[in-house]
DNA sequence: AGCTATTTATAAGG
DNA sequence: TCCTTATAAATAGCT
């Protein structure tokens, strides 16, 4: 409809189909609301999506809709046997989730690669393509966790460097104050190099050079 | 929206309101098609019109999409009471199976690197390696499919192969014959040459050197 | 998630 | 209700 026509079939490509799916349900759900809205109609719009998720509208609530909806269609209002009904009902939805449960565990397979054997190769062609544009998400989210991994490290890192700068301040304070209570600075000085070698306290580069757990 | 930009608030003048209900109720029935040809979506639509008139639409079953949505929206608690147990039962089993339909379509969503922003390296570690798994078997499974149709296409060269030979044969006596009856043999050369091209026939070497329809 | 060239939907009027 | 037309909205294909 728009760079180009497009002709209305199911979308063969999953992302397409998906973002088109995001794109016109929300159309869709605003075109029900102005049409209440204008024409003071009363609507329900129940939408699953292809994955099972639900999206609704209702100009007023959707119970009080669908039982209107049901005097309408007048016979399911008087259940003279409501178990039945119910069960026939229940025994149809046995078989749609079941069904559902049986096609996606299916598909799981064929993507772990355990029941390849009936696939041609146009089939697995498509199958290579998920697998490859799923490697690559994954690929790309775990460099994006390394990352913040090392982001967490340096900061912990910096840190610890700050604490230590402070206890070293700290410890020439009681270092001074000792000296002047008539104590050899030598030792003092050893105890201090045991938790931190000779360095230049004044220089302001305190970012900390980590030896990275993971790779950059 | 044309020939002006109008609020959406009702409309005041019946006509118009009623004009304008007709217009954008078809816009709304054709709209919701479409969502649910394209994207593979389950759709149910309810409008009742400002004089009560009721008109309807629904991809698959009405019915099938309102239990569907009630199933959704938990809301299974009404109904007489005819059997509690069977209801506690049912309910039960609905959910088992619902739990694993969602399982499944969360696990095949993070296959497909849809889904992965809760997880953590060690996760995505896993999920590579199945990926990893599934693409080098499908991979594997491809280049099979390959080879078989390589060798499919070899024997039918080889029988074209010996088929021609036969038909070279049979054209060699008929030539032969008619030459026999006294005609020029210029003519009979040129129609063969026709068929097929001077080669020595001869040859032990018979294998098919095809022009393969895919990439090796 | 945005952008924009096009296609659609549709308000106003007949 | 249908047709026409000018214009507002929706959206397909990209990035």
């Amino acid at each position: 409809m728009t760079r180009k026509k497009i002709q209305i079939k199911k979308i063969d490509k999953t992302t397409a189909r998906q973002v088109t799916f995001s794109k016109r349900r929300r159309g869709l759900f605003k075109k029900a609301f102005e049409l209440s809205t204008l024409c003071d109609a009363d609507i329900a719009l129940i939408v699953f999506s292809a994955t099972g998720k639900l999206f609704e509208y209702a100009s007023s609530s959707m119970q009080q809709v669908i039982e209107r909806h049901n005097l309408h269609s007048e016979n399911l209002g008087k259940m003279g046997q409501p178990s039945l009904e119910l069960q026939l009902e229940n025994s149809t939805f046995y078989t749609m989730l079941s069904k559902e449960v049986e096609e996606k565990t299916l598909e799981l397979r064929k993507i772990k690669g355990e029941v390849l054997h009936g696939m041609d190769i146009e089939e697995l062609q498509k199958l290579e393509k998920v697998l490859e544009v799923g490697l690559s998400r994954v690929l790309e989210t775990k460099g994006e966790r390394f990352l913040e991994e090392i982001t967490v490290l340096e900061r912990k890192g910096a840190q610890l460097m700050a604490e230590n700068q402070r206890l070293k301040q700290n410890m020439f304070s009681t270092q001074t104050h000792v000296l002047e209570q008539g104590q050899s600075s030598e030792s003092i000085s050893n105890i201090c190099n045991s938790f931190d070698p000779p360095q230049d306290n004044d220089s302001s580069d305190t970012s900390l050079k980590l030896g990275l757990p993971f790779p950059k």
